[in-house]
DNA sequence: GCAAAAGTGTTTATATTACACCCATGG
DNA sequence: CCATGGGTGTAATATAAACACTTTTGC
């Protein structure tokens, strides 16, 4: 329910303490076969040289969401139509008092899968802006390594019963280069024949491109281009060898 | 990332159009052989009369999931100690401008598996409180309908790879109503002794109730007594015959 | 006895796993 | 020609689905 604030009855806005929303993302990539995070650096405090999940405060006439895809823009120097683009999911509200040492401030946080991207350059309040391994990531600011591990379960159990591993390749992609999201994120060693039947029997996880063009992922026979397919769910599931989930 | 709000440098925390957190539930059971949702009837405008999900506004010291079960207890008449021990899960955020027509609410939706429970009694801002069957829920106010919807989704897909079921279930329950708990929010029939096969394979899901005291759900053969285990993923999941995931 | 639900067994289909093997390319 | 990854085939195993049958209760 959402009946008037407590304490208050006529709606007076200012009457209480304020909330302030932020919303942070967990960027994802598969980067040379292991799993890399977009981070900034902090330009001032709190946790001033810090590194930090991207985001920012949410605008008043702004949801969640279209504050995530405006501040990864502005802090990566994505141009805002790629970013309108991206995989965004939202993962979960952090909203502990106390997360931050200024004020009461609530983080919507969302996940982001995105394709191995240029280098990003800094901008907004970021003093700069970088991949790294997700293993070398620790003692980010705020509560944010709990949101990194948060949203790299989540990614990890999705792969397993959606669609959502294409995300991480680029327009066009081989198998060989699915399988990789898969065994980085994971951590294990999949079957390559196995992989590519199982892919190859879900209706609509992949699309194969027409014109026989051929690429390689670096040595090796060439292999067939794929597309994303429409699909969002995978039917059976995908599962993991020693498996887990949420 | 976490700085400054934006047209402010110095923190003056009212500087800024400010924030209310609202924390809403989907408090959801089966219920003779239906899923049913609990709503009250909202006592003051916007929405006067109209049915909305339970929950209200985030105090300036509590955490969004403390809000929960607090205003879980206080609308529905249940005790502090079962609202601290309801199974809650965050389910998502819903931000948009101009859901709530006075101000900028958002609203971190919950949701809750509960067995059959006595009926509420109304309290707090709520005129009552009430179990509704789920396939007669409308127009509800604010997007709740909206929020109800993503919660039976999620919940549906839960079902498939965790131990959730046994949530919609008193303490000690039969493998029937487990099964029941399926077929209702699924919305199929499952082959009971393939069922019963599967949950008992799965170590943890289940644990019998030692003293072989046994009780039936109406008719029938008196059945075997089991408490929820301690597992709380199912692996391999269940799979709905018609599937889906999210 | 009959209906209803529990519980056991069995058969068949489908999926997963673990390999062996050939193909095309770069160096 | 050999290392590397793509692609095909196949047999062994595990899991899921379908269904027949016995048991125990209430009425």
């Amino acid at each position: 329910m959402t009946s008037a604030p407590p304490e208050v009855e006529g709606y007076d806005k200012y009457a209480f303490e304020p909330f302030a929303l932020t919303a942070d993302l967990a960027v994802l990539t598969v980067r040379e076969g292991r799993l890399h995070v977009l981070l900034v650096e902090r330009g001032q405090e709190p946790y001033a040289g810090a590194w930090a999940l991207p985001g920012g405060f949410v605008l008043p006439e702004e949801s969640a969401e279209q504050a995530a895809r405006r501040e990864l823009a502005e802090e990566t120097g994505l141009s805002g139509d790629t970013a309108a683009r991206l995989h965004l999911e939202q993962l979960r509200t952090y909203s502990d008092p106390g997360r931050d040492p200024r004020m009461r401030v609530v983080s919507v946080a969302f996940t982001a899968l995105v394709p191995d991207l240029p280098e990003p350059r800094g901008g907004g309040d970021a003093a700069q802006a970088r991949w790294l391994p997700y293993e070398d990531v620790r003692h980010l600011a705020f509560d944010h390594d709990r949101i990194l591990a948060d949203a790299r379960e989540r990614v990890g159990a999705k792969l397993e019963y959606s669609c959502l591993a294409t995300a991480f390749c680029p327009a066009e992609f081989t198998l060989g280069e699915l399988r990789q999201v898969y065994e980085t994120v994971w951590g294990v060693a999949l079957d390559r024949p196995n992989f590519r039947r199982k892919v190859l029997a879900t209706p609509g996880f992949v699309r194969p491109v027409e014109g026989p063009p051929r690429r390689t992922g670096g040595r090796g026979k060439p292999a067939a281009l794929y597309r994303a397919g429409e699909a969002t769910a995978l039917h059976p599931p995908l599962l993991r060898p020693e498996g887990r989930s949420a």
